[in-house]
DNA sequence: TCGATTGTATTAAGACTTTAACACAATCGC
DNA sequence: GCGATTGTGTTAAAGTCTTAATACAATCGA
């Protein structure tokens, strides 16, 4: 299980790790029946409190994707299927116009955010420093 | 002045703000002296509340990017300059590192990200629709 | 000069998020 | 069976975000 968390853009912990889950479901890389690290597991993983992944969990519940035990642990629900490949596009087409929305107020061109995108997919790919630089 | 705002995502409306006018600055779409809309208009724009906007441009002028005047109006901050190919550059690798994996969450490969992203710049580009399917 | 405009400031309220510290009950492994 | 593990539930506190309703002072335009 690989969650990955940032409290740098204000997007609440709870929401990311729902979203991050409700994605590798509907890419079938959870399927029904595998297990999801226990709450205080995860919550230490990424040093937050476990109310706040029991919270992540309890919306999953709720949304019928997973389904959990006491003592037992939680797991993905039976009958849950993966997103049709159509589905997983117009969720990455979502994703993509975002990205060229932020790339035109930096005053990229659609032709250099193909072309960026091609360099960090391809080539080498190092990760970027975090902070975003001030201007002066 | 073109600012979209979105409230299913999570993020602070006023940081939404801030980072598209920084972003604006940074690419020389906006320049020093150019005039900001006024608090009240703005808000009135994005049927926000001018508190809202107001803590925005407060803190674009904490951080030296607007200078406003009580009557007069916010305007881009002399001195500051559109930043460096190399710097926007930088930052465009964030949100596409930020896209990469989010795509890989979805099972896609970085060829298929490139793929459809060209459909999406290249192609005729329509809205997505705003809903995240449910799975089930 | 005068009225409208504009940024600033304050106070209040409500909703949401996160952390913290527990207690409890069901399950699992030995 | 027993102890550890696990999900659930509660209460409390602190912080943040947004809206609301004003009031004020400086600036601008006619």
């Amino acid at each position: 299980m690989m969650i990955h968390i940032s409290t740098r853009n204000g997007v609440p912990i709870y929401l990311q790790i729902v979203q991050q889950i409700r994605h590798q479901i509907a890419s079938g890389r959870l399927r029904p029946g595998d297990e999801l690290p226990p709450i205080r597991t995860l919550a230490q993983q990424l040093v937050i409190n476990p109310n706040t992944v029991a919270r992540a969990y309890r919306e999953l519940e709720s949304a019928g994707l997973i389904t959990s035990k006491v003592g037992a642990g939680s797991r993905i629900a039976e009958g849950v299927s993966p997103l049709a490949r159509r589905e997983r596009m117009r969720i990455l087409n979502e994703v993509i116009d975002g990205l060229l929305a932020e790339a035109h107020q930096l005053n990229f061109s659609d032709d250099e955010v193909v072309e960026a995108l091609q360099q960090r997919a391809h080539g080498m790919r190092e990760p970027v420093a975090e902070e975003e630089t001030d201007h002066d």
